[in-house]
RNA sequence: GCCGCGUUGGUCAAGGGGUUAAGACGCCUCCCUUUCACGGAGGAGUCACGGGUUCGAUUCCCGUACGUGGUACCA
């Protein structure tokens, strides 16, 4: 058998931001390719000019980048098939529609929008609420099939405006085999002739992916479950051109659905539960709505990336926790499930608290920055690092630093008085006030080492450590949270650490 | 309506004719920690239903139900 390099193609529609499913078809599609040592092509199928958005291909992207997809051919860095984007590529279609329409495959049709939309309300019954286009409906209809020849010419030489659809037969049965359902048989007799090419010369989506997936050499066809009703058509396209040989392998991943219920995750449902659905901030042009994304939200891409593969693949071990690299080692489609998975937003942060857990110090820091600059605040990144190192394990999000460390940053501006305050008294303020003159002194100032004297203060002072830890803690944070108290000290510095005795001190009297 | 695809705890899921039906998230309890977490130990909770086939079905077959997708000159 020969054997073809595997190539396979990411194809959007530039109409909007980038959904989470439209990442995981990205990532299948990249984890196949490199793992096969194969070509990830991005191409943008903009053939629905009326649906265009600016601005959405440049968005999608920068999201393959920050999710570290990188394509090998795109419209942007070009390649050997180009172009890539098909409102470009819009010359090469008509041959191929009128090859079919040459060898009867295929038909010009004259009807009106008018004439289709009264169509279909005519044949509109409570048993057939959606009449087809289908090969009894079309020998009412105004085409080549019903025209007489003279009159098809007429039309044509007089640029009547017209489409060409499929000739789908009456009653075929067709049977494929999906890489991830298997065999799929449908008949003929279910699809509609479908529009190939549109009255305004671009090709459908129908077409265009045919003629691409053959022209690009693509060899494995990636795409979500609701194309799989139209595989039928693609089919007999692929026969019809004559180029069966060549046909990719199918691959009809499975949807991810809303969590609370009924259908596709949409952006809308993120809105409505209140997590992002996009894989970074979206604005729409025309109406400036913002569609929350994940990047904005906190997510590191490689828990983003980690979530999705796991979102209906798994590599058959207790193992959750993958690198990119791991992916596409252990990625197979044999493993891929076949069931739509409801996405469980929890989930998705427990993954990401995973890797900002284990993510470096400096890593962090160097993302956290400018957090703190938002908030009119800078500091050394070194330090920013050890604070970070201090309070990962409990931030979800990158932002969340704050959260759990903003005492790192600036003075507490309050107290949880009700902790301390009906417990406080003299022994505990000359306590502090001793504590604070040691502190000075002290010629090491580690969490162990003051921990050490912190100690043997309280004793001397017949104090147990809780009595005198959690007004400690208090001063320095404001509240019972927090790292361990001495790793604080050590990283505010005693003369820091000595303002804040003294200023709740003063507040707890 | 019709057609396709699917169905293991609340969610993601492993498994697949005989098992105490993994594991993870979430939830609960306890331990660790004189804070919050992390970590550790436990707990509650499941094979959609009905028929077959079989000595035996969660697993195979057929129905039903339910879910989901499609049914555009949108992708």
């Amino acid at each position: 058998m020969e054997h073809k390099k595997v190539r396979v193609r990411f194809a959007p529609s530039p109409t909007g931001g980038l959904h989470l499913g439209g990442v995981r078809t990205v990532l299948f599609n990249y984890l196949f390719a490199k793992q096969h040592k194969g070509d990830f092509v991005l191409r943008i199928e903009d053939t629905d000019q009326t649906r265009y958005v600016p601005g959405a291909e440049e968005y999608i992207s920068e999201c393959l980048s920050w999710c570290g997809l990188k394509p090998d051919e795109s419209p942007a860095m070009g390649g050997p098939y180009g172009p890539y984007r098909q409102s470009e590529r819009k010359p090469l279609y008509r041959q191929y529609a009128e090859q079919l329409v040459a060898s009867g495959h295929a038909y010009y049709a004259f009807d009106t929008p008018e004439e289709l939309e009264n169509m279909r309300q005519t044949l509109k019954t409570p048993e057939n609420p959606s009449p087809q286009y289908n090969h009894v409906v079309r020998e009412k209809m105004r085409n080549s099939l019903t025209l007489p020849d003279a009159e098809v010419q007429e039309l044509l030489t007089r640029n009547t405006p017209h489409v060409i659809r499929i000739n789908m037969p009456a009653n075929e049965e067709l049977t494929f085999t999906d890489m991830v359902r298997g065999e799929v048989t449908f008949n003929t007799s279910q699809v509609d002739d479908k529009v190939l090419l549109k009255a305004d010369g671009m090709p459908t989506y129908h077409l265009a992916v045919v003629v691409d997936d053959y022209l690009m050499k693509i060899t494995h066809a990636f795409r979500g479950e609701e194309w799989l009703p139209s595989a039928p058509v693609h089919l007999l396209l692929w026969k019809y051109l004559g180029w069966e040989a060549d046909m990719p392998q199918w691959a009809h991943l499975p949807l991810i659905l809303k969590p609370d219920g009924n259908g596709k995750l949409s952006k809308r449902d993120g809105d409505r539960l209140g997590f992002p659905v996009y894989a970074m901030n979206w604005t729409d042009p025309k109406s400036g709505e913002l569609t929350k994304g994940f990047r904005e939200r906190g997510f590191l891409p490689e828990a983003f990336i980690n979530m999705l593969a796991m979102l209906g693949w798994n590599d058959g071990t207790e193992q959750e926790i993958f690198s990119l690299e791991e992916l596409i080692q252990k990625f197979s489609m044999e493993r891929v499930h076949k069931a739509g998975a409801k996405f469980d937003y929890e989930k998705a942060k427990w993954f990401n608290h995973q890797y900002i857990h284990h993510k470096d110090n400096e890593t962090l820091a160097a993302l956290f920055l400018p957090v703190l600059a938002e908030k009119g605040l800078s500091a050394d990144p070194a330090y920013v690092a050890t604070v970070a190192g201090l309070v990962k394990e409990r931030c979800y999000f990158v932002n969340e630093i704050w959260d759990h460390g903003f005492f790192f940053f600036q003075s507490p501006e309050s107290y949880d008085e009700a902790a301390v305050k009906p417990k406080w008294n003299a022994d505990k303020e000359a306590f502090f006030t001793a504590w604070s003159s040691l502190l000075e002194s002290l010629t090491s100032a580690t969490a162990a080492d003051l921990e050490v004297a912190f100690k043997a203060l309280a004793t001397e002072k017949n104090l147990k450590m809780g009595d005198v830890q959690l007004p400690f803690r208090i001063m320095l944070t404001g509240g019972k949270f927090g790292p361990p108290v001495f790793d604080i000290v050590a990283t505010l510095g005693v003369a820091e650490t000595r303002n804040r005795i003294a200023k709740g001190v003063d507040a707890f009297k």
